[in-house]
DNA sequence: GATGAATGAGATTTCATTCAT
DNA sequence: GATGAATGAAATCTCATTCAT
């Protein structure tokens, strides 16, 4: 009896997911050039030849690694930052939740900003990147102004304040070592809210 | 009559600049693999084994493109840190100077980062990064701690905030694109002094 | 539908053998270093690319070429040199085998002195032939001490003897340069029975 | 005061010999190709440049490293076999001599049987000591001939056991691995003189 | 005459991609 | 669909040779 198209289908979605997972790994790790597909295949437990037929070229393959993730955690990040409770709330929720995820996925977040600094070379990975930064940002600012407004925050530029936090946030990574369940990076999400002009007394 | 030492020191010296400037440009935009040493070469108007009298291997070049810089950087920027004025005149001084640098040398910080991103691959380099990270943040703290005692900064862990402070400059060319004279980057310094505690009224 | 292991072994091994019988070819006639990997693939009728998968290096390649030989020939020697008949009869069928291989065989018998020649350069391999040609004196010396006590042979130190010997057949080549069907060669044996003190009138 | 034409001259064949002594030396170790000419005037205590001032080309200098020491052997080895004494003593005294020659130029010996096992590779260096060869051996077979006659050597054609004698001196080096003041080599001498039908008893 | 900086041909090795099975 | 043998472009690195000084 053959499988079912459904069955095939999704023997295809899981193979295709145990490759991309590898690929991230290894491209966070080594870079585009040095990782080869025969190590992303021997990783994801296929052949070489098997990545060609669910990524027509390397390129591809790289391409869907960076940018899948990326459309999950946009969805989850708007959510969070349209939720219920004050300004201060939510934000601080928002950053949160968006320092822990930096912290889990410290390799991604290294993948993202390989093609960020290789903007160049990869123009239309980083394109679609810059685009999902700058819908945050957007998204953020309306925030931050709601809570100046109600007396949460100290006055200034509401966009200019979320671009800060973002650069914060993208070098946090850069500078904070420690594995995600190490309270540093709690101790972090306090010191980012003086950003905001949010000083815990 | 052969040519005295000084004279073959000297044109060995302004090669190795020469080659040494052209390596920044084109690691910082294309990676490590994906720039050819005879792309280097090119660049700095040499043939491609020139390179290799200079360098024994494409990683020492590499290695060389990346740290010289770094200790020039150092100087400066310890010098700032320690010259005249009061802790909030001093670190503002600083930070400007740090964020003119950044803006300026735009493509050698990503240079930078793109080597601490791949801090697998290559981590002797990267430990020397985060060698001199950690000197500029432990000269860093204690001005944050006497501005404090004279109530010019707003209170809070000194070295947190010093940790802060570098993951807001490392992520800062991460978010602000726009060339070394445009406004934006001294409007970002005001921004980079809440990080202090410190807000403009 | 993948070819089957057994298949996949099969075409392995053969494109093996012929890449190996190249490699001897032309490694005796020019040496290492002035063959290149693209001359043996040409040769074996595959790109130099497929070399690689075989070989992982050319330093391996050569060293296959050379060693994997020897093992073919020490079994046969050894065989005959215990096979049925007097001393006499043996050692002379031994010397005629000897020295028929030799003059069939000449490049891979140039190869062989080619790194008995560059020792240093190549130690290992080098030392695996050292190995060979020790063991087959040591398993000579008896067989001539044998005749020796039947009178067949003239006197004198049976290990000395089986030394004398394999210089003069290590020699052989260097000074015999006719083709293998040449009678030459069947004449050289009676004038290396000499040696073990065997003079036909 | 300049130098006297005289002296340059003198300047000049010191440097050619400490040129050609560094060559031997290396050529023997490394083969042809793994030795570069830089090494070979790193050895003699020049600059590249200073080597192809003596010799126009690598392979001038290799031919002249090879070939030039036999023409002072060949005229030593010749006058040896013309001395005083029996066929006996004189054969024995050439013997020894040639073997006391080959196990203290060990490494030049194994320059000249590089060049013969790449004889393709090198033919008119092949060529020229091929010839060599030849006249030592039509040299040697009337002195053996002369020695039947008096009874002194086994019966034989002298050319074959003349051949026979130097393929013998060839193989040597391969199997005597001793330093040159090892009583081995003696000790092979009387070895060799099997060749020729005289057994010490 | 001597030096050593520079060149560029050529070597080994890797690896994305193709395709027969 | 899956495999892995084969290809060949491209990369790093070496080194004989030239030549300005």
């Amino acid at each position: 009896m053959p499988r079912t198209k459904e069955q095939n289908e999704k023997i295809r979605e899981e193979r295709r997911a145990e490759i991309l997972t590898a690929a991230i790994e290894l491209f966070a790790r080594d870079g585009f050039a040095d990782t080869g597909v025969s190590a992303v295949a021997k990783a994801a437990g296929v052949s070489h030849g098997t990545v060609f037929l669910y990524f027509p070229t390397k390129e591809d393959l790289f391409r869907a690694a960076v940018l899948e993730p990326l459309l999950a955690w946009e969805a989850r990040f708007m959510s969070t930052l349209q939720s219920e409770g004050s300004p201060l709330e939510r934000i601080e929720r928002f950053v949160r939740q968006q320092v822990m995820d930096v912290a889990a996925q410290e390799s991604y977040i290294r993948l993202v900003h390989y093609v960020l600094g290789l903007r160049t070379r990869f123009p239309d990975i980083a394109q679609e990147i810059f685009g999902y930064s700058s819908r945050q940002m957007a998204a953020l600012a309306p925030v931050v102004a709601e809570g100046q407004a109600r007396g949460q925050f100290a006055p200034g530029d509401p966009m200019g304040i979320a671009v800060t936090y973002f650069a914060w946030l993208n070098g946090a990574p850069l500078v904070y070592l420690t594995p995600p369940d190490d309270p540093t990076w709690e101790y972090a999400v306090g010191f980012a809210m003086r950003i905001f002009g949010s000083v815990k007394p």
